[in-house]
DNA sequence: GTCTATAATTAGATAGAC
DNA sequence: GTCTATCTAATTATAGAC
């Protein structure tokens, strides 16, 4: 109605928004993470920013490469929430921090594992740069500090070629599939006792041997 | 070519097929695992089956039906897999015939987790149905049966409001996310050996309890 | 029940005015 | 850098011959 009625030329007027690249990032999280990357539409996510569909070609020039930085984006704050954990000296504490940090991060940003999950259900060139360029690193520590806590005697006997695997999926499942959570549980919103404790559950399950140390 | 070709009307003879619907259906687990629904075109699930793309309306009257059909055949196989299980007589050992069985199901179909996944990231009407004729009635029963084992001091500290999502995950992911997994492991196909300990890896960390019961 | 043809809609990308 | 208009291709669904 609005578009094709020439009375109405001035219900959207011309504006620079300096900060429209982070909007249409922004706006491209929600969409990407709810219907994938196939599923989404450019004009969906431009419209989400209050902007118009080329503008994504001019700013990203492929609706791919809105999808990689858009990755890049959730990656940045996945390191965020990690910052600092190197520093704590005893591997034990140091993984069990991990796990409380990934629940809390799959809690707040369930997107990221929305994405990874829609991709890496298929082989594609998209999954294909998300392994080698943000997954692999993650996974090759996280199994070797694995294999040393196991050593230790306090992992958990999960084979340290699929640790990685199993601990995103009990990290995460409840918030990626959070409307299905919510729906069985009936509730608005997951509050935070209960993802306390779901990380703190998830730390004592894993290392059993965690409490003897203490 | 073939279509454009007026000497090449024979190229498909007309057929009939009695088992047309169950191919269209075999084919529409792997595309909409693959994609998601809003990314499966049913020309793709056509022509997969070897079909062309209007039969699929014809036998389903709607991508959306196409779709409610084969979410039902898979949980029909999930139930066969769980078949038996409510005769073992202890519960703890029946919690941990089904943390196996659901890695081997997992393992063997990632069809049905994959697309319960990419159904659950967002709420939309495909999600409710799903959730409430096939979750929620796996969901309530899990939940019950995990109380019972943490009263008895068999079952891990996770919450039992999320045990059911948790255990999903951490049985499911690294198949829900099979060609990732492989990509990082370098191997072709995750072998018997790896998933069977992943198995009793879950059945001894989420039930710690169980050995001392034996 | 199968198949061709096509209607109606929507997709990503581009051209060019401003 | 924004915006309108539009191109080409792909989408689901339907009509009608066989």
């Amino acid at each position: 109605m609005i578009k094709a009625s020439p009375d109405n030329q001035n219900t959207r007027r011309r504006r620079d928004r300096s900060d429209i690249r982070d909007l249409l990032i922004e706006s491209a999280i929600i969409e990407f993470a709810a219907h994938g990357f196939e599923g989404s539409s450019t004009r969906s996510i431009a419209e989400r920013a209050d902007a118009h569909q080329p503008q994504i070609n001019y700013h990203f020039a492929s609706k791919f490469q809105l999808w990689r930085a858009t990755v890049d984006h959730l990656f940045e704050l996945l390191d965020k929430t990690f910052s600092g954990i190197d520093e704590i000296e005893d591997p034990a504490e140091s993984f069990a921090a991990g796990i409380r940090r990934l629940v809390y991060f799959a809690a707040e940003h369930p997107h990221l594992n929305r994405i990874i999950v829609q991709e890496s259900s298929s082989s594609n060139p998209r999954m294909q740069w998300l392994t080698e360029v943000h997954v692999r690193p993650r996974f090759e520590q996280r199994r070797k500090l694995w294999r040393d806590l196991q050593e230790a005697g306090v992992a958990a006997p999960i084979p340290d070629e699929l640790v990685h695997h199993v601990l995103i999926g009990a990290a995460s499942q409840p918030y990626v599939s959070s409307s299905e959570t919510e729906l069985l549980l009936g509730l608005e919103q997951l509050d935070w006792a209960l993802i306390n404790a779901h990380a703190e559950g998830l730390v004592t399950t894993l290392l059993p041997g965690l409490d003897r140390l203490r």
